[in-house]
RNA sequence: CGGGGUGUAGCUUAGCCUGGUAGAGCGCCUGGUUUGGGACCAGGAGGUCGCGAGUUCGAAUCUCGCCGCCCCGACCA
């Protein structure tokens, strides 16, 4: 058992000025962290306790998932990324270390950088370590601190440029084990968060700069969320914004007949697609293409939209380029032959096609027939352009935005959205990591195979966070039974009444006998304080002990999430307690 | 990095527009009265007003530069 006034939990009656959300103002308010910097926090004791908790359960999720854990270097010469495959990619969010403290000038690249994640040390660790199909699959993990410098870091824990996260990698001798393992871990990961109490629920996702083939994000719902979900109760889909897709284009569909010759009009000054929407013109968004320019690992491409779609950067990934932005407008002049509001992908208009790494169309172009576009001449349009006639389109993908209200893939039904904290994340590698590094094994034919990869992270400190900000009410944090930093607050209002220590001394021991963690509040602070302080820690039980309730023998009993406390007499506190114990460490877990 | 905001005691802040003694509440310390939902009284400590220039007789206040922090966007667990 522990007492309040020789543990260390520092209170706030005011939430800081710097925090806008619930879960940051009640991490802050409830002592569990304290700021360093923007992104960098540290935790107190409480704070300690629960990532303790959450950690332990990782563990042994992870454990009964049969990953291996072992323990990483969080400094990483910088030749083991810049031998990987996503250095030029990955560069802009790592710290660099040099030699600062042995007078040498910095170098232009550092000697070190802080871990971001570790595919870049365990693939080559794993190449000399592992060479034969008997040593496969593994499945190696740690939980450990992550260093990113992100660009904006945000709301508290929620994105921090240091934090705690799970990771682990498995190795495979094929891809069908290596999907195996995947959904081991996706099973690993449902059953980790159910054990937290709280609700996270499996999205399709984009890969990112991580690559690979497919992947999943655990999301739990919440407004305050930086990803969209987009998912539909019918059919059971859902997927982050940024991967989803609609029906939008049938699968039956055809395309519609081209009219009449394609003709060039004067449109001076125009260069939006809402522009030409407007009198004169009047050409809905619908039916204009809408023709961007991006450049990736150096070359420009075209990226055809319709005109009221946006595009989902993200998708862009699809194309294979390591690195991609839009391009400049002086950048655009040369190849295309017109400034941006004139563009076009009309056969014979493009400046310079040779200077093209590709043109691509979204499949929601072809619902437009006889559309406009713009001529690649400054101030000219084309009208009556169809998709197939027409324009010089390379390869059809999905590039689009989706919206709530668009057709589910699966069931047709319209879709829905949401926000969502990404507390989790699995990826089907592939090779992309064991090719780059040559980690490879020989089986029993004694051929040599290259190993296929997963990785998987849980962002456990960004976790904590999630658990707060969906589990909290105006006076303060309700803790989910497993991951509660104390299970039982026992309050004496009258601490120097010897009678009502010893009533609290024994009833800690009797829920600590029944596996309960026990924290007394023995300070010598007026009942108020010590209520408000029990509501805004939110220990799932709490107990009182004072002058009014010993004069008519109760204690009284309040589980953090009931109206009104319980008078239980002193002759059935024990029994009581227990049972109350054993109702919520079990409630939590279903 | 682009846009917006903000910086005054440990915390929350007033004062800034219109330059002239830096104020309050919480917290902290001392004493007293209290004691079941953030008590009251009396006394006290605590401030380079983010940093640096400038304007001025005089700058928290006006001007310029820099820095930190927060929010929106791109990125992520």
């Amino acid at each position: 058992m522990t007492f309040w006034s020789r543990f260390f939990i520092p209170t706030l009656k005011e939430s800081p000025a710097d925090a806008e959300i619930a879960s940051h103002k009640l991490l802050v308010r409830a002592g569990l962290v304290r700021k360093l910097s923007g992104g960098l926090y540290t935790f107190m004791p409480l704070g300690l306790r629960v990532m303790q908790k959450l950690t332990q359960i990782c563990r042994e999720e992870m454990n009964a998932a049969s990953a291996i854990e072992l323990w990483m270097p969080h400094v990483h010469p910088v030749e083991n990324w810049q031998e990987g495959p996503r250095w030029a990619a990955a560069r802009e969010i790592m710290f660099r270390v040099d030699s600062a403290g042995d007078g040498r000038r910095s170098s232009r690249e550092p000697e070190f950088v802080l871990g971001p994640t570790h595919e870049e040390v365990i693939t080559p660790l794993v190449k000399s370590e592992i060479t034969s199909y008997r040593d496969l699959p593994k499945n190696f993990y740690q939980i450990a601190t992550k260093f990113r410098n992100e660009i904006r870091p945000r709301y508290g824990l929620m994105r921090a440029r240091e934090f705690v996260m799970m990771d682990a990698y498995s190795f495979d001798v094929n891809d069908e084990a290596a999907v195996k393992s995947y959904f081991g871990m996706k099973a690993a990961y449902e059953s980790f968060f159910r054990r937290l109490g709280i609700l996270a629920i499996a999205v399709e996702a984009d890969t990112g700069v991580m690559g690979g083939s497919f992947s999943h994000e655990f999301m739990v719902p919440a407004e305050v969320g930086d990803d969209d979900i987009i998912y539909c109760e019918e059919s059971g889909y859902a997927a982050n914004r940024e991967k989803a897709t609609s029906a939008l284009v049938p699968a039956e569909f055809v395309d519609p007949a081209a009219e009449e010759a394609v003709t060039a009009f004067d449109t001076p000054g125009v260069v939006t697609i809402a522009a030409l929407a407007e009198a004169p013109y009047s050409l809905p968004p619908s039916k204009q293409f809408k023709t961007l320019i991006y450049i990736g690992d150096g070359k420009p491409f075209v990226v055809i939209l319709r005109g009221n779609d946006e595009l989902e950067e993200a998708k862009l990934g699809q194309l294979g380029f390591s690195v991609f932005r839009p391009a400049t407008p002086e950048e655009i002049l040369p190849v295309m032959g017109a400034k941006p509001g004139s563009l076009g992908a009309v056969r014979g208009t493009i400046a310079n096609p040779g200077a093209l790494a590709g043109i691509f169309a979204d499949h929601a172009v072809r619902l437009i027939g006889n559309g406009t576009t713009g001529a690649n001449r400054d101030g000219v349009h084309l009208r009556n352009v169809n998709v197939k006639r027409d324009l010089a389109i390379e390869r059809f993908g999905d590039f689009r935005k989706v919206h709530a209200g668009e057709p589910c893939p699966k069931s047709g039904r319209p879709l829905k959205s949401r926000r969502g904290i990404e507390v989790g994340h699995i990826f089907k590698l592939g090779t992309k990591y064991s090719e780059k590094y040559g980690a490879t094994y020989t089986d029993d034919q004694k051929q040599t195979h290259l190993m296929v990869m997963g990785c998987y992270g849980i962002g456990i400190s960004r976790t904590l966070q999630a658990i707060i900000e969906q589990s909290h009410d105006a006076d303060g944090i309700i803790w989910p039974w497993q991951v509660a930093p104390f299970h039982v607050l026992i309050c004496v209002l009258d601490p120097q009444v010897t009678e009502a220590m010893d009533l609290a001394l024994s009833l800690a021991a009797e829920a600590e006998r029944h596996g309960a963690e026990v924290l007394i509040d023995d300070r010598s602070e007026r009942p108020g304080v010590k209520f408000k302080d029990a509501d805004l820690i939110g220990l799932p039980l709490r107990l009182t002990i004072g002058g009014k309730g010993l004069k008519e023998g109760v204690v009284e009993m309040k589980p953090r999430t009931a109206k009104e406390a319980l008078k239980v007499p002193l002759a059935d506190a024990s029994a009581r307690l227990a049972a109350t114990i054993k109702d919520l460490s079990s409630a939590s877990r279903t």
